[in-house]
DNA sequence: GCCTGGCACTCCGCAGGCCCGACTGCTAAG
DNA sequence: CTTAGCAGTCGGGCCTGCGGAGTGCCAGGC
């Protein structure tokens, strides 16, 4: 494979052509369908040279002797990154995505499940999304609630909204006026922290000062545990079934595959998490594309990915990616994704306390 | 079709033997398969004469003349309801059970999720699981919590767990105690009523005469009514690659049809929850089994359902439910949902404030 | 020197035809 | 009522042949 070929103008517009017309019709393309379909200029030996030449430059491969050409993974990206004219959404599709963020939930999962429903659905892809991941926040308020004498709800309030809000049933009668006392005396000691900062040391010692029981303490610790941890990275994903549309996913073992990847959750973070750590992505909210090996997952060789990154505030950034063959319409996918994305991080700052 | 078919010993074997070795195989099973494999003391001829009969009686079809015979879905009904051994768990169905119960998390809608990995990967089958459903609760407590002058949060506790936590921005500062005045006079008026029976009118009252802003009091409303609105119904649906394995779903067609019920959360909800509202289900915990038509879904006529309700403490039953091919181990996935069903309730009722 | 028309060649995919094997139902005898 | 035997049916696997799509190459023309 010799990387170095230029690509002139004509081998240029063929390229694109191709992969244009191979994302249209799933066959393979020959030279005399591009003559007839597309107005090139120049008879179709001159494509069979010219396409002869793209194979060897590694843009295009041959199915068989015999068959027309297909995009190379080369291919495909040269498409992406300079071949292919950037499109907009349609109104149709804005007015989707306007229509579908105005009546969302306010509740983050189910947000980041109904997201992935609408991509899913204007794409016909698979539609992945991830919830912000969040790091370090700041504690904001601590709340313990006198529900009965012997149950209490512990609320703590991070700047990554409400961290954890914890049920606790106690062995004796407590009083509310102790867990108010509590909660303003913790209220006061960590507020303005990081969530890193608030040691147990530092609960205990409060706790000790107001002679709370060790059993209320440790309903303490519990719950700031619970705000302090990342907890499992919040996932959606939908649309599987419009795989099966595509001819590429015919083939039963290929499917298997990658609904075994789409159905495990740490791979499929993993597969777009790798884009959130890789690079500098909080400062460049630009859609990326990943194409069959690129992914480094065998499964997924005659796949792509788009991905593109949303900001939520301060809880940070979250991923929004469509999944489907090579041969998918990146154009049309890539203004999908930011759409979505940017309506989607509107809406939920929209929603969430500031 | 007779349906007053008696089934003799024999015919009854023979009827078993053939659900069996159709559920191992997935091959039309022949009369000579049958003497060959199974004891049977008659010959082959014998054999063909008595499923001449059962295919009568509509127990058998053949897919085609010189065919082996498969079970119908009265076929498979007789299997279940009179003709299986009952199984019980394995020793090592318990052990992962547990082990996986052990380590759950306490969050409602993870716990559901976690269950239907369980299930899905233990049976092969797909694996779903609806959430208790709320239907009326008490009332317990209501908290609004000063974070900062321009922002509060309210929390909203019922019998059903914490119905409902907002996050409110104000335009002017609002005081701390005003807040706390208001939550214990919401607390007072409302303390052991029925959510359904919390009107907004009386809200408007209680503000009205602590002489909060209209601001707050629709803030208030607003929390009540999340509280009492009964949300989207929580299911979760887990392996639907194990159907690629089973050969009746190696038709594209049939599987696409079947991935789009488990994708559309409202028909799966429907499909399970059918078997909540028609039998008094709260009081009989024991699996049902619906076979083929009887799901009164075409796309899923060649299925089979094992349904099992849990009991979560106050918050209402909810259920567990394997779908498979008609040709399913009856007996093992009937046992399996069992167990799990009751390890789930246990470990929801451990977790969960009373 | 590049483009083009023509030609020989390759190879896939499909349709038809064939045979084999797995069953069955029936009959006649035990 | 059971059984052995037999004729009949039908699906599926396998081979074969053919048409079509597409290529590479060559020789001639601008």
């Amino acid at each position: 494979m010799n990387d170095k070929l230029e690509l002139d103008k004509r081998k240029a517009f063929i390229l694109a052509t191709v992969v244009y017309e191979y994302i249209n019709t799933a066959e393979p393309v020959g030279s005399v369908t591009l003559t007839q379909k597309y107005n090139l200029g120049v008879s179709s030996a001159t494509i069979r040279n010219e396409m002869a030449e793209l194979e060897a430059g590694g843009y295009l491969v041959q199915p068989h002797t015999s068959a027309g050409r297909v995009p190379s993974d080369a291919g495909y990206r040269a498409y992406v990154d300079r071949l292919m004219q950037p499109e907009t959404l349609t109104s149709d599709d804005t007015r989707r995505i306007r229509d579908q963020f105005r009546e969302a939930s306010r509740e983050l999962s189910d947000v980041i499940d109904q997201t992935t429903r609408l991509l899913s659905g204007l794409s016909g892809n698979l539609a992945i999304a991830i919830a912000p991941s969040r790091d370090t926040h700041a504690f904001k308020h601590v709340q313990l609630i006198w529900l009965s004498p012997r149950t209490s709800l512990a609320v703590v309030v991070t700047s990554g909204g409400v961290g954890a809000q914890r049920a606790f049933e106690w062995s004796t009668d407590v009083d509310a006026d102790d867990l108010t006392r509590l909660s303003n005396a913790l209220n006061s000691r960590f507020g303005g922290r990081v969530m890193e900062d608030v040691g147990e040391t530092e609960i205990d010692s409060i706790c000790a000062e107001l002679k709370v029981s060790t059993e209320i303490r440790d309903a303490v610790r519990a719950a700031f545990a619970t705000a302090r941890r990342p907890g499992e990275p919040e996932i959606a994903a939908a649309g599987a079934q419009n795989l099966l549309d595509q001819p590429e996913f015919h083939d039963l073992r290929k499917l298997r595959a990658i609904l075994r990847i789409v159905e495990e959750q740490r791979t499929l973070y993993d597969l777009i998490a790798d884009e959130l750590a890789s690079d500098g992505v909080g400062t460049d909210p630009s859609p990326h594309v990943r194409i069959g090996h690129e992914l480094r997952a065998d499964e997924l060789a005659e796949c792509s990915v788009v991905t593109v990154p949303y900001r939520f505030g301060d809880r940070g950034v979250g991923m929004l990616a469509i999944l489907g063959p090579r041969r998918m319409p990146y154009g049309r996918l890539i203004a999908l994704a930011s759409g979505t994305a940017r309506s989607l991080g509107d809406h939920l700052n929209d929603v969430e306390i500031r």
